[in-house]
DNA sequence: CCTTACGTTGACGTTAACGTAATATTTGCT
DNA sequence: AGCAAATATTACGTTAACGTCAACGTAAGG
């Protein structure tokens, strides 16, 4: 036995699109503004387990709020590859922006949990007065 | 003394959104959407600190990626009063729910951050790397 | 009285992020 | 070979969340 339920290499579009629950029309524009670009056998698409890796990275940024742009910036920063000293130092600074931006959003999810937390009592409450009578 | 710097209870519009950073234009979009609803006097808007809170909760919303409708039901969530016993557990059931989106939002925060740190650490290995030579 | 600042209501424009056909190929069974 | 299913391209449509005028009212100050 070699591997055994290893995630494989390469996926079509429609597996890929499956797995990640979007459609094919969403791979398709990211593939439009040069989020994704897969390899081609002919026409057709062949996506990488790293345009997978992307492509989760991408949907991450969804679940945050973040614009289709933001999440690109966010993914070029994992490899940065310019040896500038400059463009190095834009980019840490980016990073520290992100940062901060995420705590503040750490902070509203806490205070959100704690408003639904209320809420919530005070459904099951109004419940309670509600079952009696 | 009576009282001195107590946050003002009637806000005209551009005080209001001067403090919040929004445009007048959002004010009366939101109210357009019905999710805010000044007073007036006369033709022009006053705004209440309620009608400051409820936008303020917007904008927690928007940080958090929340579209205005969604903010919408979070915040009717705040003032059940209908006391039908169904709407209040589908109330519930949806506190519940947003409670896990916020669930998987920390941990794509937790993720993110984690990445972050690692992209920041790589810059700053390179900036000394290419500092010497 | 004139200007300046702030306020109002339309109403059309714009951007992002896809949806939704329509039509043409290609590919995998049988 | 033949046919359904998958893929491709092209292109117009849609929704949310405002932006951006235009045109006008009103109140204060010089």
């Amino acid at each position: 036995m070699s591997n055994r339920a290893t995630a494989p290499a390469e996926f079509s579009i429609t597996d890929l699109c499956k797995e990640s629950g979007i459609t094919t029309r969403t791979a398709r524009h990211y593939e439009d503004i040069g989020l994704l670009s897969p390899s081609r056998r002919g026409q057709t698409r062949v996506y990488s387990s790293a345009d997978r890796t992307r492509l989760r990275l991408i949907l991450r940024g969804k679940r945050l709020g973040l614009s289709l742009e933001d999440s690109r910036q966010i993914i070029d920063m994992y490899e940065p590859g310019k040896t500038n000293v400059d463009q190095l130092n834009s980019l840490i600074n980016a990073i520290r922006q992100q940062r901060e931006k995420l705590n503040q959003q750490l902070d509203d999810i806490g205070n959100l949990l704690k408003d639904l937390n209320q809420s919530e009592a005070a459904c099951i409450d109004a419940l309670k007065t509600t079952g009696d009578s």
